[in-house]
DNA sequence: GCTTGATCTGAAGCTAACTTGAGGTTGCAG
DNA sequence: CTGCAACCTCAAGTTAGCTTCAGATCAAGC
């Protein structure tokens, strides 16, 4: 440990791939925190690095800052998540995968039938029901995902 | 036909599900069209409720306003797309919803991997690397979809 | 001690897909 | 011909996830 483990915002940056306004404005929203200096600038802990790179692997993921955010919050108190915080949320998004995978899957089933007929009845359609309708959950495209 | 064709936008609203703020978007937006009545009143073709039924699954399989209108206006010359037409576009679709199942298996792979080793680290990570990081493909949450 | 690149703040802008609201008009049933 | 639901327009607001900008300050090498 003879150097330093306070990194500044734009190491921060080149090491995570994300863009200093981001790391911002993730500070913003709670998902990292920093120290300042005397002249008023961020100083990070190194272990953020690894910190945002979760972020961005929950993200791509598909969650959203929020649930991120819940994750985070929800770990015993360490800042970062340890390997076995990482393998207990991960297992949990794997399920989160298995299940988009499958109504996926059941949406290209109903897309073969329709195929077939045509119809693009709003009252027939196995596409198109009632039941699981994408019910405006928030803005931006609605994916097959709900 | 001893009844007329034109219905007005509540109509159009209870038969597709569609908010009235929403289907006056979708005009202004160039999806759907209308004539008016002498009191400047919408009056729609009963059959923009097949079209707006369409826009509704493509919705639901992924696609934006945007690529919808280009398939829309793609078509022929039809207002509304027939069976042919439906079918081809389905089966673009179809597609689409392949690949995208493919990716999300891609990622649970990886995600496995992951599982095992812990390590979050952005060097080494199978989830995490330059290759296929989602760059940036304007706002809302970005999916695994890329 | 100066210059230059890195940082700072706060407000505003962007995209997608709509919704909400205010304030006013139409159309049809009775 | 009256009343009221349905319709109209236009502007602004919403959510997510950031980016951009202006104007000012900081830190560090030479």
């Amino acid at each position: 440990m003879h150097r330093n483990d306070l990194i500044p915002i734009g190491t921060l940056s080149r090491r995570t791939g994300l863009a200093i306004s981001a790391i911002r404005y993730y500070e913003d929203r709670g998902l990292v925190t920093s120290v300042r200096t005397g002249g008023n600038q961020r100083r990070f802990l190194r272990s953020d690095i690894r910190r945002l790179g979760f972020v961005q692997i929950a993200q791509k993921l598909g969650l959203g800052l929020a649930e991120i955010e819940r994750e985070l919050t929800a770990l015993p108190q360490g800042r970062t998540p340890n390997i076995m915080d990482w393998q207990k949320i991960s297992r949990s998004l794997r399920k989160e995968i298995d299940s988009r995978i499958q109504l996926l899957t059941r949406t290209r089933n109903k897309l073969d039938e329709c195929i077939g007929c045509g119809c693009l009845s709003l009252d027939r359609c196995a596409l198109y029901n009632k039941e699981d309708r994408a019910s405006a959950a928030g803005p931006g495209p609605r994916f097959v995902l709900d």
